[in-house]
DNA sequence: GAGAGTACTCTACAAATGTAGAGATTGCAA
DNA sequence: TTGCAATCTCTACATTTGTAGAGTACTCTC
């Protein structure tokens, strides 16, 4: 696969976001989409998502008139880079000082607490189990 | 106070965070800290340190000759904002998801998972006594 | 008071990002 | 076959970010 570094700008993010839900899709769908949040114009739209396929953020498929498109990286993949950017720029690349902090600076309510830590319990447990990966 | 929002680029998290570590200090302090990551040359560092004045990132004071810079924005601020943004762009806002995330998406040792069980239990028990801010 | 060193100022430029208008193309309906 | 609506293509421009050279100013030393 290609490089992993994926880092996406605020208006990539809000045009994955919209290719994700309506994959595959074209580009007027995804401008109408976005309507609401943000204010762009069909060729806005449609010059950021070109150029997100010189990335190789995503790839088209052209069906007689019609150009379709579609996500290269998953959410998870972008979700990812975007957190590693965080922490490598914001905590000096360790995550568990980021935890921590968000744990310190975030007022969680109890409820959140609470599923944090069954998170936390069952990942314990899987990992004694395992050691993989 | 003025704006909540302090993006920082790649390039200024370099800077600031040398600041931080030798506030008040000059621009050729800054730049010979950061000589071994980056290698930025003197005129770069002060470029981007003035612009980040104008920004109101940093302030600076001037003793006779000498100009001293000092952050504007506290670490724990700047540490704020970034996971913010991570948090709006790539998780819709929400929090806990993204905590879930990193729970799952990133092998924390055990001992990792301990010391964030401790934190949590630490969590709860404030949460409850207090319910203040 | 001339030279050297240090720090500063000013200007510039390329790439990336946000933003969009104008015009070309195509397929369908009348 | 003509015209309209939908979609695409091409081009453009401002702003931000990364990057830095060239020249200026001040201070210290000989």
């Amino acid at each position: 696969m290609a490089k992993k570094n994926y880092e996406l700008t605020e208006g990539e993010w809000a045009i994955i976001q919209a290719v994700w839900k309506n994959e595959p899709c074209a580009a007027p769908t995804v401008q109408e989409k976005l309507e609401t949040k943000k204010n762009w114009t069909y060729s806005t739209v449609k010059t950021m998502m070109d150029r997100m396929v010189t990335k190789g953020l995503l790839k088209t498929e052209r069906i007689r008139n019609l150009i379709l498109y579609r996500s290269v990286v998953t959410k998870i993949q972008a979700q990812k880079s975007e957190i590693m950017r965080t922490v490598k720029r914001a905590f000096n690349g360790a995550l568990t000082p980021m935890m921590q902090f968000l744990l310190d600076n975030h007022k969680l309510s109890q409820k959140q607490l609470n599923e944090l830590e069954k998170l936390i319990k069952k990942k314990r447990i899987k990992g004694r189990a395992a050691g993989k990966k």
